[in-house]
DNA sequence: GATCCTTATACTCAAAGTGAGTATATAAAA
DNA sequence: TTTTATATACTCACTTTGAGTATAAGGATC
């Protein structure tokens, strides 16, 4: 096999915690980028080399990590081509104050239309007149774009946030876009941007983690070590954006045996509620769930 | 940002089809390497870069390409550091032949352990002893051994070939663990072998496409362009190592409005069976289905 | 042509799971 | 003591799922 050309890898990486309800992304240079570093060499891992990269910048100690993707630019300087490989990593947002322009931004405030839990009229007064513009006379685009966010009796999917934002590229509705070179197809729709396509892999990161959820107990490295069951409901909540119902969600829970009881109680407004913990095995496996398949009987 | 040192890219492909109930995958070098190749320059992106190079090199056209992992090889020469970038690509196996020493391998070839549509006793005469060895004192290991392999009672969930694979490296009972390094506590398991770490990154790519089936529309790349249900369910079959009930498989196919009627049927040794085929729509949404999550009204 | 083998397709039934809502309990604050 | 806010328990209809049985329609065999 021959070698190729030699190529230089860079490591980005989106670090969220979950904090008074509200999901937040570690961001660099006051919040217009994501924390990102050469790959160096001495580096045991890709995993190792972030995890060192990002304690170092920001101060911050990492929880769990998965890789999210890895993409090349298309030779954009003639230095040479680079390629990025992108990380998802879960942290326990520490209050601590963090040095320099390094900061904890509310996910939102990138995609104010992914967050279904407070009442707003962007996607009926912005999305879908730029989308109906950049759709007209094409029935395919308008049927993906009313599926995509819900349109036409369409239910939403929390995990669909990464196509909804190409969408939106696409459509040149999002400022990223024109800058790229698309011609826009109405007003931007509101949310602040990133750097280079840092706002791409946040979605990305999103849409990752919102699909997780579902099946797999990822949440226990954003809660503290001991929880309310509204508290993790309201964790939950915050990362997919929509509310649940309680009742159900409380019997979902109890049903699996996800939990034990810590003896404690919360204190605050209202009844005290029952503390909880993760169970120390289930910490250990990251059970993941297997599929629904209709199986025989053997 | 500092550029860091230049280094190696190589890309990994694991192209899968179905024939005649058996999931392939294309090797090279007659059943013992995946095709892997450098990253060139000159590559609009990395997907268009390895759809290249498959093509050039075994004269098959990719269908669905997706991006399974990235890593680094710890610094394996002085000649500067290397990092895989790996695809799972799903094809329509032709029949026509390939060249050289280009060919399609049964995939459980090398993870017979997968395949439960069959019976054998490779779990219980030589996973199990080999894996108690490893376990014996360390009741944590034996658990996760059991979870894994679905030994007391445990179900198998045929999405984690990939944990399952390195739990037996893990445990020194593949081949290549102990040519990395590690002690053997058995009699090796069977199953063919593949060059460098090529079969772990079999093993997720089997992972990957396990866990997608139950929740997502994929498998129409690997089919015929009409088939009846029959073949829609020995091909499922096939990827996931399982046997399906055939009255609810059928339920559940019909009750989602994937397949549309072609008006032909099938001959052969039985009643005729109609040949569907999947909705257009289907095929050009890739729909994702959302998670479960008990929602509240708004 | 009657019979058998094979596969397709239709239906049933009970158990489990899910969406939605109501009722009661227990704390702190007014 | 009443209000307010939250926790926890329970109900009920409806849907989905696992498992199984019954009937239909071809080709092959006698």
């Amino acid at each position: 096999m021959t070698p190729g050309e030699p190529i230089h890898a860079e490591l980005i990486a989106v670090v969220v915690a979950v904090t008074d309800a509200q999901p937040r992304v570690l961001t660099l240079l006051d919040g217009s980028a994501l924390p990102a570093g050469p790959l160096e060499s001495g580096h045991r891992s890709l995993q190792a080399g972030l995890r060192h990269w990002v304690e170092r910048h920001t101060g911050h100690r990492l929880g769990h990590i998965e890789q999210l993707y890895t993409f090349a630019d298309p030779d954009r300087s003639r230095a040479g081509r680079s390629i990025s490989i992108c990380y998802l990593a879960l942290a326990n947002e520490t209050r601590t104050p963090l040095g320099g322009r390094v900061s904890w931004q509310d996910w939102y405030r990138f995609f104010p239309w992914e967050d279904r839990r407070v009442a707003h009229t962007i996607i009926e007064t912005i999305v879908k007149p730029g989308l109906s513009h950049w759709s007209a006379g094409n029935p395919e685009r308008l049927t993906r774009a009313a599926r995509l966010f819900g349109l036409d009796g369409e239910d939403w999917q929390e995990d669909r946030a990464l196509a909804r934002y190409e969408l939106l590229y696409e459509a040149g509705l999002v400022r990223e876009a024109t800058r790229d070179g698309r011609p826009a197809h109405g007003e931007f729709v509101p949310g602040a941007t990133l750097a280079a396509d840092h706002r791409r892999i946040l979605a990305t990161a999103i849409s990752r983690l919102r699909a997780r959820i579902g099946y797999r107990p990822v949440v226990f490295e954003l809660m503290a070590e001991q929880f309310t069951l509204l508290d993790l409901q309201r964790c939950i909540e915050a990362l997919t954006g929509q509310t649940l119902h309680k009742a159900n969600f409380r019997r979902l829970i109890e049903s699996q045996t996800l939990l034990e009881d810590s003896g404690n109680f919360s204190s605050g407004s209202g009844r005290p509620a029952k503390l909880y913990r993760f169970r120390a095995e289930v910490l250990a496996e990251r059970a993941e769930a297997g599929t629904r398949l209709p199986l025989a009987r053997p």
